[in-house]
DNA sequence: GTGTTTATCGTCAGGCAGACGACTATGATC
DNA sequence: GATCATAGTCGTCTGCCTGACGATAAACAC
């Protein structure tokens, strides 16, 4: 029965952002400092509070913007500009999850190419890339020997999803190419999936796998040597999203 | 930058229904038809108001047993009892999507074996199965004759995201199991299958498949013959979620 | 030149899926 | 009771894909 004007309570409506890429052969995540309570100095996801003639993917173009100067592209609309992918995850409402407030949060996931440094106001202390590890275990200490404390709210839970969906979505679509940049080699793609999923693939197939697939790559007769040794062939990402069949994730 | 206050607006949060399951060999959804405005005398999906003391995934458990008396697992406590499976599947929060207010609707997919005749309020007419092509095909008329309107608000959209939702996680899980009742045959489960995703499987690589992977399916001892023919063994769904390999939707 | 690094091509064996034949066990019909 | 229709179950064969891994190619460092 919808609508009925006694069952109604309102409630705030944010976006948070799960904003992964790939640096330095690992998966890493972009963590804001909170500047306020609750939660004050401590880490946590981008986000904000959806406006009231906005959008849900609206709302989630325009932080990913504020914070990364990225230009997000709609889920019906896949392509490659400088811009990132963007897509809905999840939705989190548990009444406790702010101590405020009821706040329903629509978390969205947005992968990158490796950027430059992130930009929060301006601010370079309050945001940074750091690995998913780092933000997601539990009081450990980081690679740079900060104290790792929790992220705030229910958000270590949020940037796990996003990394699981992130990690199963490579398998059986194009996205992966989303980490890099328009032009690139099968090698800078196999390391891409060797930081999400934390493996070692066999360049061997790997290469006969991504070449093979029908619309995944295509040539763009340049080759590079950035990446030392032998000149690599260039590729962009082809037409085709789906892959099929997908590329295995090796056990284990 | 969270909860600046002045960008601080209130929403009206809803949690909609998907409900899915296999009568007379077609893919069914579960319908209500909406006694007030807007869109009144239309069908629509189950759903309503979140309560101001309730997580998302209780609210739509609350709503899917007002609906149809069925008891909803957990997403963390996958089990088959007389329950069905429940997992939140998108929200939607255009602006535009209802006409008199702000509302964020946060959608979930129910998976349900055949069941009885819907109830809702005890009103028959006000609740139906209907085969999705049925509601989602756009001024057609059903297969009883019925003028087919569409679906009230965006409802349509959701249950199509719902629809392929479940077509592809049966492709890679066993939640093909929650159509069946708790004992069910291989030929139940293939006749599941071939329901949503539109096809004819063949019934010996089938069943080679399914009781070759393992964890999916165990054997109850029994037989039965409900389904005409030689005796079928009886299965229960095993403790497997995940199919590795998955199953392979034919092409075309 | 020698060594190192990365890219790319080839080969081979094992596993799985699609196509399909064969047989079994029940109820329905003559 | 014989026959038929229906549904279930077991096998076989072939082709494709994957994983393991050898071999060669083209750059750079020394």
């Amino acid at each position: 029965m919808p609508y009925d004007p006694s069952a109604f309570a309102p409630f705030a409506v944010t976006v948070d952002l799960v904003v992964l890429t790939v640096r330095r052969h690992a998966l890493c995540a972009l963590a804001v400092r909170r500047g306020e309570p609750p939660f004050q100095g401590r880490w946590a996801l981008p986000g904000g509070f959806v406006r009231p003639d906005e959008d849900l993917s609206q709302a989630a173009a325009r932080e990913l913007m504020e914070e990364t100067g990225l230009c997000a592209h709609a889920p019906d609309a896949p392509a490659q500009a400088n811009g990132a992918h963007l897509e809905q995850l999840a939705t989190y409402g548990d009444p406790k999850r702010d101590p405020r407030m009821r706040v329903v949060s629509v978390a969205h996931l947005a992968l990158a190419p490796d950027l430059p440094a992130p930009r929060a106001g301006g601010d370079a202390n309050s945001a940074r890339w750091a690995p998913v590890e780092d933000l997601l275990q539990q009081g450990g200490y980081g690679r740079d020997g900060e104290q790792a404390a929790p992220l705030a709210f229910d958000h270590a839970q949020i940037l796990s999803d996003g990394v699981e969906r992130a990690r199963s979505k490579i398998e059986y679509s194009s996205l992966a190419t989303a980490f890099c940049p328009p032009e690139f080699t099968v090698g800078e793609l196999r390391r891409v999936y060797e930081a999400v999923w934390g493996v070692a693939l066999d360049p061997r197939n790997f290469h006969r796998k991504v070449t093979g697939t029908p619309g995944f790559l295509v040539p763009t007769g340049g080759t590079t040597t950035r990446q030392g040794g032998r000149p690599a062939q260039l590729f962009r990402a082809g037409g085709a999203t789906l892959l099929n069949p997908p590329m295995l994730r090796p056990e284990v």
